[in-house]
DNA sequence: AAATATTTGTACGTATGTATG
DNA sequence: GCATACATACGTACAAATATT
């Protein structure tokens, strides 16, 4: 459950912070499901994804290639 | 004219690269102009010019305070 | 004190463009 | 050419904090 509704914390906020901890813990590697996918699966608009993937990728945990996905820096 | 939507450069960006310029020149101080009229001003979606702060705001340049403003961090 | 206005923050939806395979 | 995936940009609505009347 990476996110939750009547957490105050924003959704973006809590989304980064599930992704986070899944790749430093080496959980999550590669690729990551694409931003449409985790908005469907997690039940999010895709904006959503994309803020909190903002975040991960300022702090160099992951990049972004067009037509490919979103992959863990390793 | 700080934004020509003929540019390859995204729009947020410009924009960013406009207000630091005039921010890092002392040309800009204190208080913003807010979102809603930036965004009337420049002619751009209010989520355009938020992008652009975004940016300035992770680069220490400024800060926000709901229901006060953007203000240059001196 | 209370209502109103202003301003930033969050979140949704949609459309279009660009890059890759 | 087509499908997939990220990027940009528009619009909208509501919440929360602050300031004003």
């Amino acid at each position: 459950m990476p996110v939750d509704h009547n957490e105050p914390t924003p959704l973006y906020r809590q989304l980064a912070a599930s992704l986070r901890a899944d790749i430093t813990a080496g959980k999550l590697e590669g690729r990551l499901a694409s931003i449409r996918d985790m908005a469907a699966d997690y039940e999010l608009a895709e904006v959503t994804v994309r803020k909190a993937l903002d975040i991960l990728r300022e702090e160099g945990l992951i990049t972004s290639v067009p037509g490919r996905g979103t992959f863990v820096v390793r």
